[in-house]
RNA sequence: GCUGCUGUGGCUCAAAGGUAGAGCACGUCACUCGUAAUGACGGGGUUGUGAGUUCGAUUCUCACCAGCAGCUCCA
């Protein structure tokens, strides 16, 4: 016998032997129901797993991420099934569950296309009809090298062979499918009460652009249709505040054929919103220190040859000038402001007492992307950065970023994108070496640094291999757009190489020189991706302070026209911005058209209004809010304006 | 860059191998109206660009450009 202690640490005795289901079913009959994986000894297995030694015991339903990988795993291999049933010809690769579903990849000489999935989706309907158990069996690895190679599956003996020799390989089987795979499962495909497949698009073998480019397709799956039904309307919801529609509708920004990929054209009311970001950055970082630079958008290629970016970037720049001519002037525009900057620094001899140097720009930049990156206001080849870089003394190192991240910090909060963001400290791939500049000791110094200060100011983060930039460990934090894919927003690095490579030192107390540290960091972000998410996250109802026009006064007659105006002309005065719509149209027409412009206020100014020296207000959000004073009205949004509120 | 989809007036969408239509928007006129669309009339498109097939293409084919989703890459 052997003791299992269960969650709520009651102790239960065992056979040795047991499958963890029995276990489960003894506990309950419905837990066993909804039961989908369990935890040994801090270790997840599927039910069939037999119990051999003393464990703690805690049971996985579809409410815990375990038991929701586990059915949506099953649910990927149900659909590799499905594929193998009516393309016999398509070749395995891999079928991970992943955060809200799953996918797996298959390299076939047919193309799916939506037709085709609606297809699939009715034979995994009949695969889990059948209610097929997965059954697990282990391998070695040349028994499994031989299964794979039977079944003519390139992609899964290549994955074999990778792996260590000695390696015991686990099997999955479901009736007539088998599939190499680490587990765990679900005990049989009638589990997989609620799925679909939600698209198909090309995706790069072992996720390597070198590599053929297979078919991927997308699912996902709940254990209850209402589920399934109500994560489909979430995610069309969240279609409704993509920026780049909205931002379009609501003539925020947009792009045309002959100005090209990438550079959008901010309208008056995007173009708005962004100098009202950039006025409030400039003058928080004004406040902190920071001392404003302006320098040119290109340089010649000796720059970038100096600062590493032509060993490093240059497929990211714009080059102008002709390379092969010799002595020919080359210029590239600028992918980052740091070289420039470094040159305000080296202006003159400097001394410990000008440090820290916190030097600020809202610096355009240039990034030749990929044609297939561009995204919206989100990924563009022309951006506005609130970029900065702060030269200072070794030891001031942990004191500066401390201040960088509360910089940071205090925009996300003010700009209530603060819950949405998520922490990642980005590292070098040593594997790579090619991508970066400096020595593995320098980098290994580099990054204990940033781990000690992140650790010590307890910043949750995640750690990202190989997304480093090529000088140095970055925080980069990390939003989400309404698609769920993740973008920086704002990032703050440390760089211990670049001030060497450009001749920067200091005198330092004793007189010696001394080489600083530099920080590359920005406040916000660019202005172009902070703007988009703002319109994903408010959909498109960005906060008072924000918006292009806060206030619109609407006369209902003519009558009253006189009085509406001179209420529009006392906000002005008092530098609300407001619009009036003195049109000959109803009220409900100028009310409708303000609303879907989101204006924060409407004043309504019939005679009622006029004779008793009032105004009726309005809000977008809160509707019909009755009539006050209008110093009642200018108290009401002045405040709201002040405190930036969301 | 790669895979797939898409491209018709400012926007949303119809139609069709024989040179295109609706709603919204826009303009004019009438209506002076109480919290999300008043009515009438009018203007506006060589169907993304270029080439090919065809008696004839906007419709079929190809290339390019742009947009979308994903991959890869990145602020």
């Amino acid at each position: 016998m052997i003791k299992i202690t269960l969650k709520d640490g009651s102790v239960k005795e065992i056979e040795k032997g047991t499958q963890a289901i029995e276990v489960v079913k003894s506990i309950s009959e419905g837990l066993a129901r909804a039961a989908l994986a369990v935890d040994l000894n801090g270790k997840t297995y599927g039910l069939d797993k037999t119990i051999d030694e003393d464990s703690s015991f805690t049971v996985y339903t579809f409410d815990d991420q375990e038991g929701r990988d586990a059915l949506r795993h099953t649910a990927s291999h149900v659909l590799a099934q499905a594929v193998k049933r009516l393309f016999p010809n398509a070749k395995l690769a891999i079928g991970p569950a992943i955060k809200d579903g799953f996918y797996y990849d298959f390299d076939s000489e047919e193309s799916f296309t939506p037709e085709t999935l609606v297809k699939i989706e009715d034979e995994m309907r009949k695969i889990v009809k059948e209610n097929l158990r997965l059954e697990r069996f282990p391998l070695t690895r040349e028994e499994a090298l031989k299964l794979m190679e039977e079944k003519d599956e390139p992609y899964k003996v290549e994955l074999i062979r990778d792996l260590p020799e000695d390696e015991v390989l686990s099997f999955y089987k479901q009736g007539e499918f088998i599939d190499l795979c680490a587990g765990p499962h679900a005990l049989s495909t009638g589990k997989v009460k609620a799925f679909k497949l939600t698209s198909c698009t090309g995706a790069y073998w072992r996720g390597d652009s070198k590599n053929k480019m297979l078919q991927r397709i997308y699912g996902t799956a709940f254990t209850k249709k209402s589920d399934l039904d109500e994560y489909l309307a979430a995610v069309e919801d969240a279609k409704k505040r993509d920026h780049n529609k909205i931002g379009r509708e609501m003539e925020f920004f947009t792009t045309v054929d002959v100005i090209g990929q990438g550079l959008p054209i901010l309208l008056p009311k995007g173009a708005r919103v962004i100098q009202l970001l950039q006025r409030f950055v400039e003058d928080t970082e004004q406040r902190l220190g920071y001392q404003l630079t302006k320098t040119p958008l290109m340089a010649k290629s000796d720059l970038y040859k100096l600062s590493g970016h032509w060993d490093h970037y240059k497929e990211g720049m714009f080059v102008m000038g002709d390379e092969s001519k010799p002595n020919a002037e080359v210029f590239a525009l600028r992918p980052m402001t740091c070289p420039f900057q470094y040159h305000v620094f080296l202006n003159r001899m400097r001394s410990y007492r000008d440090l820290p140097m916190r030097l600020a720009e809202t610096s355009t930049l240039f990034r030749n992307e990929d044609s297939g990156e561009m995204h919206g206001l989100i990924r563009v080849r022309q951006f506005t950065i609130s970029e900065g870089h702060i030269i200072m003394r070794p030891e001031q190192l942990e004191e500066e970023f401390k201040g960088s991240l509360e910089l940071a910090r205090y925009m996300l909060e003010t700009l209530g994108l603060d819950d949405d963001v998520s922490y990642r400290f980005s590292q070098w791939d040593p594997n790579d070496k090619e991508k970066y500049i400096g020595t593995p000791e320098q980098w290994d110094e580099a990054q204990s640094v940033m781990e000690k200060i992140l650790d010590h100011l307890q910043v949750p983060y995640t750690v990202g291999v190989g997304e480093a930039a090529f000088y140095g460990p970055k925080l980069d934090i990390q939003i989400r757009n309404v698609h769920g894919k993740e973008d920086t927003l704002i990032t703050i690095q440390i760089d211990q190489m670049l001030a060497e490579k450009f001749g920067m030192e200091y005198i330092d107390v004793d007189g010696s020189r001394r080489t600083p540290y530099i920080i590359h960091r920005t406040s916000i972000g660019c202005y172009e991706r902070t703007l988009a998410l703002l319109i994903e996250k408010y959909a498109g109802a960005l906060p008072c302070w924000l918006m292009p026009t806060q206030v619109v006064v609407m006369p209902i007659t003519d009558r009253t026209a006189d009085y509406a105006k001179s209420i529009a002309k006392n906000l002005e005065q008092a530098g609300i911005r407001v619009e009036t719509d003195l049109r000959n149209e109803k009220i409900g027409y100028k009310i409708r058209e303000a609303q879907l412009e989101k204006i924060p206020y409407m004043l309504i100014i019939g005679d009622k209004e006029a004779e008793a020296e009032v105004v009726a207000v309005r809000s977008r959000s809160e509707g019909d809010l009755g009539t006050m004073k209008y110093d009642e009205f200018l108290g009401k949004i002045t405040f709201e304006i002040a405190t930036m509120a969301k």
